[in-house]
DNA sequence: TTATCACCTG
DNA sequence: CAGGTGATAA
């Protein structure tokens, strides 16, 4: 393989200032990508002249810029569109390149200072892609080559122009871009229209990161500019630019960065004028030296990505390897990527994981490398919308508009565990407890979020589920972390997990645990009202968040042990405090929520007294009351297992928990 | 043999 | 609430 052409490009376009920095990490990706994928072909000079196309509206406007952009970006132009999902102006310039003002678009305004803009716009364009560009694009004799370059890299998809490229191409081009291209027309001759339209795919969403950067560098590039002219710092609000309707959808960040782009070329100007043209020139060289060792490292960082994407098959991608795609990538890929299974909330848990993730590694240009903890922690709070359930109510908010930054969930600063539960909670339950005839009437006093997330209500007002919860939350946030140093035991949550947990019931796909917590216990003494003697299935099917095996098993059926033990104790206990208090009816016994039995229970079972215990369990509970009274008065309890009939009794008296309880991994 | 249970203990 | 134990049923 010819691996002189990308490091001949980058080292002659940066004029030794670019090895410098780092080359030997960015090259070697470079390299790498331009080979592997056809997207290579796409030099990355093309794709900067296509980001900064409408930039250049009027290249007459400065001789030099005309000089080194009349060919090769009208050639880049429009070839780009043949795929790109840009505006349709761009196919105008490029009919006309290098002498033409889009007049025939209508969808810019010609202000009187659209021309001084443009000619701005049109340096800086020049200045990047000089710097990013073709190795031999200051040579007038290459802009020839420019143009041959750039086009060859669509040609060579394309078997029937390999001749002409072959002609025009300099023979380390051929090599280079012509290598993978050769290959592909033979293995993509029958599924062309497919291919071209992945491609295209591809390269929006390369254009998308590719702007992103660029708008990192614009930023860069001011900051160090302003430092070195501080005066002209207030000369930063020249955007009065027009916005291009066609070009809607890249609204912030193009819009963003054309008022960068003013600016800097407005600074430019500026500089002109005063300095003269030499030092300007030169002072220009200091800056293109920034911008391309900056730009240079940008774009090998994000063709690496977006080829390391592209080199997937698209959607057999591994979530650890979506996990590094751009925030764009990874929309584009999740909008083609069949949702899989049965489960529909499971894409978009995947999603909830990715986005965050990419969307930092793009906040931060130095966050090379995500945490973990940051991963999980964005898993928690910023999913995406999720499709509305039909039991949440609709006045609930959702937090996370999808392409904002949703609630900020950060450990620094300690948030109260409502917040923390309203992100938690809102994706999980979709039932709404608010109906429920379990749910204590008392406990829409207090918040007035009750009446539209009564699911939070009732958590938040337990003390003990509160800061369960909030553990749980925590702990859910911190994603492969063992939280069991905290207070929680055996709490653990494994990512290898999700998936099988997902499936099980994809609303508890955030909170997949190995181990019961404090949270599961409450919810077992909660269900502990509608069965005494819960089948293992039923335990499976009630706790899907709890990924089971014999320990787990064997502890809830121990836990349910121990609730019935405490159970038959009390029974016991009242029924001989019956006997010794002289209750001769059985039916002076009875069992309600105002009794001494009753309290002892629900103080056992419900503590915080935030669940309307189900009449239900009175009935049984006053059963199991009587039963031992019979048996204590009958003298049955001489019997070492008198017991045994009472419990036969009460297991039969089971009845269904309700479907609530399923939903939810914590009450 | 395994699972479940009640009982006891800490 | 968990650990241990013995009984019991599958």
């Amino acid at each position: 393989m010819n691996l002189s052409l990308p490091d001949q490009t980058m080292h002659n376009s940066s004029e030794g200032c670019l090895e410098d920095d780092k080359p030997d990490v960015m090259l070697p990706c470079f390299r790498r990508n331009m080979y592997d994928e056809p997207l290579a072909s796409y030099s990355s000079g093309s794709i900067i002249s296509q980001l900064l196309r409408k930039t250049i509206h009027n290249k007459r406007a400065l001789d030099e810029s005309h000089f080194y952009l009349s060919g090769s970006a009208a050639a880049d132009s429009s070839q780009e569109d043949q795929c790109s999902v840009s505006s349709k102006d761009s196919t105008v310039e490029a009919a006309s390149p290098g002498a033409h003002v889009p007049t025939g678009a209508g969808t810019e305004v010609e202000h009187p200072m659209a021309d001084h803009l443009q000619a701005k716009r049109a340096r800086v364009e020049n200045i990047i892609r000089v710097m990013a560009g073709s190795p031999n694009s200051r040579q007038p004799g290459d802009s020839e080559r420019c143009d041959t370059d750039a086009r060859d890299t669509r040609e060579a998809r394309e078997a029937y122009r390999e001749n002409k490229r072959k002609q025009r191409l300099p023979q380390h081009q051929e090599h280079s871009v012509g290598g993978p291209a050769n290959r592909r027309p033979g293995s993509s001759s029958n599924s062309d229209n497919c291919n071209k339209d992945e491609e295209c795919h591809k390269l929006k969403e390369q254009l998308h990161s590719m702007q992103r950067l660029l708008r990192q560098l614009q930023e860069k590039f001011l900051h160090v500019y302003n430092q070195e002219d501080p005066e002209n710092n207030d000369r930063d609000d020249t955007e009065g630019v027009e916005h291009e309707s066609t070009e809607s959808r890249y609204v912030s960040t193009e819009d963003d960065f054309e008022r960068k782009n003013s600016r800097v070329t407005a600074e430019c100007k500026d500089r002109m004028k005063v300095v003269g043209y030499l030092v300007q020139q030169r002072e220009s060289r200091s800056l293109q030296d920034t911008l391309k060792q900056e730009l240079s490292r940008a774009v090998n960082d994000c063709v690496d990505r977006v080829f390391k994407k592209a080199s997937s098959t698209g959607q057999d991608l591994s979530p650890q390897q979506r996990m590094c795609s751009s925030p764009e990538l990874q929309i584009g890929a999740d909008r083609k990527r069949p949702q899989a299974g049965s489960s529909q909330e499971q894409p978009q848990a995947e999603e909830a994981a990715v986005k965050p993730c990419s969307l930092e590694y793009y906040e931060s240009s130095e966050a090379h490398s995500p945490p973990d903890q940051t991963e999980a922690l964005s898993l928690v709070v910023r999913k995406p919308p999720v499709t509305p359930l039909s039991s949440v109510t609709p006045t609930v908010k959702r937090p996370y508009p999808m392409h904002q930054n949703p609630f900020q969930f950060s450990y620094s600063t300690p948030l109260h565990d409502s917040q923390i539960l309203e992100h938690l909670l809102k994706y999980g339950p979709h039932s709404s407890f608010g109906g429920h005839p379990c749910m204590a009437p008392s406990m829409d006093r207090n918040s007035p979020d009750s009446v539209d997330m009564p699911w939070d209500a009732i958590a938040m007002r337990s003390k003990v589920t509160s800061s369960h919860l909030a553990h749980h939350a925590r702990a859910s946030a911190l994603g492969a972390v063992t939280v069991d140093n905290l207070c929680l035991p055996h709490v653990k949550i494994e990512c290898g997990e999700l998936q099988s947990m997902a499936d099980r019931n994809p609303y508890m796909s955030l909170n997949i645990q190995e181990g019961l917590t404090p949270s599961h216990l409450k919810k077992a003494k909660l269900m502990f009202f509608y069965t005494r003697y819960p089948s293992s299935n039923v335990l499976k099917n009630f706790f899907p968040d709890v990924k089971f095996n014999r320990c787990i098993t064997s502890q809830l059926i121990k836990w349910f042990s121990n609730f019935r033990e405490f159970y038959y104790i009390q029974m016991e206990k009242f029924a001989r405090q019956a006997i010794v208090d002289g209750i001769s009816d059985i039916k002076d016994m009875t069992v309600s929520r105002d009794s001494e039995l009753f309290r002892a229970l629900n103080m056992h079972y419900n503590k915080a007294n935030d669940f309307h215990v189900p009449d239900r369990f009175m009935e049984v509970s006053e059963i199991t009351l009587h039963e031992f009274y019979s048996a204590i008065s009958a003298a049955k309890d001489s019997d070492p297992s008198w017991k045994k009939a009472i419990y036969k009794v009460i297991c039969k008296l089971d009845s269904d928990v309700p479907e609530e309880f399923k939903t939810s991994s914590y009450l």
